[in-house]
DNA sequence: GATGAATGAGGTTTCATTCAT
DNA sequence: CATGAATGAAACCTCATTCAT
């Protein structure tokens, strides 16, 4: 209903038939992921993301092959989203303080607003889903190898197992963001908590190197 | 019918009438959760569980109000074995190594083996469910305050804020716990996992102080 | 729960075995046309019953074939009633309108009070239930038929179709307790009503003897 | 899938989409009837319902809210023919005679046919459920009044409670109507069982004038 | 491509009845 | 006879998906 609205902004759109559907598609999951966010992914039916969509439920079909190629579409745009908040030729520049709380504040920025939705629902099923879990760990691992690989070099670093530094950090992020997926408060402002969780990696360098 | 086999381990009981036992709860609890952790709450029919009791689908009804509160249950009896599994008397005796490192093996250790299969569920839902989840947080926050209370008087811990050390050590824990569950691998022994973190702990109890 | 202390009452009973049961099947009765009036057949559970009776479910199966068997019961005790409201040798006695008003005042006055809900049950079923129905119908026209031979040899009816006349009353008596069930209203003194009905059945009786 | 040979029939409606269709819900209240007519509302499955409309059982909900929802569908249909089949303007040229004959065959011929099938289900459930039975109570006042109305002014009932008067009609017909949905025997000709109780009637006017 | 009415398998839950104790 | 836990058929209803328009 008022995404109505949204549809008039769209109708503007120059082609003269209703194009194929790159912007269909996003419209179609951001309303998944409005739904899916409010009450969970099985209580929500194809006819609420419809509606939310401002479609109609055949027309879904034409852009997503059912339900759960819904789910797997946001999972992709999460992929997406993450790998886009970092840069690792930015990070290179910094001083291992300055890395870690960039690091770690890319994924707590990202999940800290109302994506914390997207994020609750993914989890939810990946922790059912073997294939989606699986991907999402992945995912995880596959961050920290890409932020060891830029601090592999530093000489500061001389001795420190990096992939471990860094997958500690990604699991205090996981799990402050379960925490507050879980509890329903809204989760502090991510430069701080992020800044928090690099002294934590700080001190563990330098207990290390003790 | 096929329950009579089961009757029958049960018969040391005297009592000519079964009454509301306590048995019997367990036992579709425990088919319950084997059912959800395999998959999930949703995907699980009560036939699913009825069949895997042992029992009619009729008679699960008898001992529980309905689907919802087999989930419910499930998530108490995590209650009581969280509950269980942590001794403040006997931590108070441990020096500070130790007292973290059973304090974070105690919920590790429980979740270790095939009760991963309960927490996903739990958490799975806990994500959506937004009385399940602050159920769960409440608990980790109050566990978390129960070893700060046991930890409050110690000198060597002078300035340093117990309560946040110890959420820390709880958010690692979930973390970990949750990308194991994510990944389906199966999770390292606890002992070396709280060991583990319990330095992390150390190194930032020794930089605060510093 | 309060049918505890009536089982306390019959406790006393002096034969040492509960004994076969007419009293029994009166209290199951009882507790069904309860339980029946209030929510209606189809909606009562054999539970209620039992636990209204103060008995357990199996018990019923003792003393009634099954839920079916407890509306035959009531309807039975229904007739029975009937047919004890209705004295032909007393009605012989009374002058015309006195008849009149003694006979659709027995009906009235048996359905006037709780009852009223036995009835409710009964007709209800009735219209659905040929057997019930033809039963009720036929009980009807028995009633109308018992009463046209008292008045066969009335001088003063000489001319009038007296089973016609009492099967008018009848329908009056039908029509206005069902109006009465239906709109849950307190029926009126049976006393008054048969008085207005009686006049009705007089003026026909004027009318067609003019 | 078979109902495209309906679909078929109903093809000279020019629109693309079928719309909201009264057709449909015309299609499935009849098969509702008979149904409940023959097994009655409690004993008749939604499923028979969707056989009997040659529609599959999801459809039934895409037009009612449930069951329930075809029992009350069912009575507003009664209701709106009872109220066609009573034109007070053309009842008001009539002399009372006839006035009395035409205002009591009108429900009489309504219910004469198939439609008793109808009304054994709307009264069933009317004496059990006190929102339907309420409703139904109030039509027959309500119909009584109008009628009253209609005879106010005449001079020949100068000194006669009208309302009565019909009220009692009303009794008459609910009375006759139930006796035969009760016996299952197939009602007289309304006209002539009208003309019967207008005589009641009519009897009733002279004794109370005299 | 868009629509939404129709489909029907399948889910949860109820409840009359049975039977071991 | 009394009990009431167990049974399991069957009811109502939901909803992902299809397909004629």
């Amino acid at each position: 209903m008022n995404t109505h609205s949204d549809k008039g902004e769209r109708a503007k759109r120059t082609s003269p038939r209703p194009a194929d559907d790159p912007q269909r598609r996003a419209t179609i999951l951001h309303a998944a992921q409005t739904c899916f966010a409010q009450d969970g992914f099985h209580r929500t039916t194809m006819r609420a993301v419809a509606r939310q969509a401002g479609l109609a439920e055949g027309t879904l079909y034409h852009h997503f092959r059912g339900k759960d190629d819904l789910l797997l579409g946001l999972f992709g745009a999460l992929g997406e989203q993450a790998r886009a908040s970092l840069d690792p030729a930015a990070l290179a520049a910094l001083n291992l303080r300055d890395f870690l709380r960039a690091f770690l504040a890319a994924p707590l920025a990202a999940l800290a607003q109302d994506e914390a939705g997207l994020l609750r629902v993914i989890l939810s099923e990946g922790l059912i889903r073997r294939d989606l879990g699986r991907a999402f760990a992945d995912g995880l691992t596959g961050t920290a190898a890409l932020g060891a690989q830029a601090l592999a070099e530093r000489p500061e670093l001389r001795g420190v197992d990096t992939g471990e530094l860094l997958r500690t950090g990604l699991t205090l992020v996981l799990g402050h963001t379960v925490q507050g997926a879980l509890s329903g408060d809204p989760l502090p402002d991510p430069q701080v908590t992020a800044a928090r969780m690099a002294d934590v990696l700080l001190a563990l360098v330098a207990a290390e190197r003790a």
